[in-house]
DNA sequence: TCTCTCGTGGACAGATCACT
DNA sequence: AGTGATCTGTCCACGAGAGA
């Protein structure tokens, strides 16, 4: 309060207008794309935690931005047909990543349905992480962060790190012929270095369907 | 399991604004 | 000038999550 007096009286005499944190805040996120998400921590050279928490809650209470997790703001996106879209939780999974400089690696049902394997969009993502493990609830879908070691989050090509993952999640022996050819197609337009890359990293079976897909295999 | 940290919401205080 | 409404920020208690 002191500090907010002394800015005031400070104002005053050099005929500003007093602007506040909330106004700040709300210059800010207006500034930004819709549909971005938006952290308490973004925010923190504008006042303290205390008064940015505050802005926040009160933005939300008027409407102008929506709460979609635990500390994870964001203003929604306007759609023609259908009216205001928050971030999907796969948007939001990736910015929690951003924020913590964490890695994260689609895994099981998510990773099936990410390649195209399934058509079911699970409800409960599950990552892979170099983060600490914890659940995100977003409604009635969640995000699952599970702890790993740092071999399985170093593949380097997007396509081949998530068909590692979808393979673990069918399981040996359990792939049909579709499901091969679908996997044959996909890597044939990953990066061939980084596919080299990636299969070493894979098990033994996963490495040998894997092995298929390359020019020379 | 315990402790610490952080986000949340309510209560409250100081200041301005609008109205009489 | 007085008074109530409103705005803005702080304090505090509580709960959930993270780390030891």
């Amino acid at each position: 309060m002191e500090n907010y007096c002394n800015k005031y009286l400070l104002n005053l005499l050099q005929n500003k207008p007093v602007e506040s944190i909330e106004s700040k805040i709300k210059k800010s996120i207006s500034r930004k794309k819709r549909g971005e998400l938006l952290f308490p921590d973004d925010f923190r050279g504008l006042g303290s935690s205390e008064a940015v928490r505050l802005a926040l809650h009160r933005l939300e209470k008027e409407g102008y931005v929506q709460r979609v997790a635990q500390g994870i703001y964001a203003r929604p996106k306007k759609s023609k047909y259908a009216g205001e879209v928050l971030p999907t939780a796969e948007e939001i999974a990736m910015a929690i990543a951003k924020r913590d400089k964490i890695r994260l690696v689609p895994t099981g049902a998510y990773a099936l349905s990410a390649l195209g394997l399934s058509t079911q969009v699970p409800m409960k993502l599950v990552f892979l992480t170099d983060g600490a493990p914890r659940e995100i609830k977003l409604g009635k879908r969640s995000i699952k962060l599970k702890k790993t070691t740092p071999k399985n989050l170093s593949a380097k090509g997007g396509i081949s790190r998530l068909v590692i993952q979808a393979l673990r999640e069918i399981g040996k022996d359990r792939l049909t012929e579709e499901e091969e050819a679908k996997i044959m197609a996909l890597l044939k337009k990953e990066d061939q270095k980084d596919l080299l890359h990636d299969i070493e990293l894979a098990p033994v079976w996963i490495q040998k369907i894997m092995e298929k897909s390359l020019d020379n295999g």
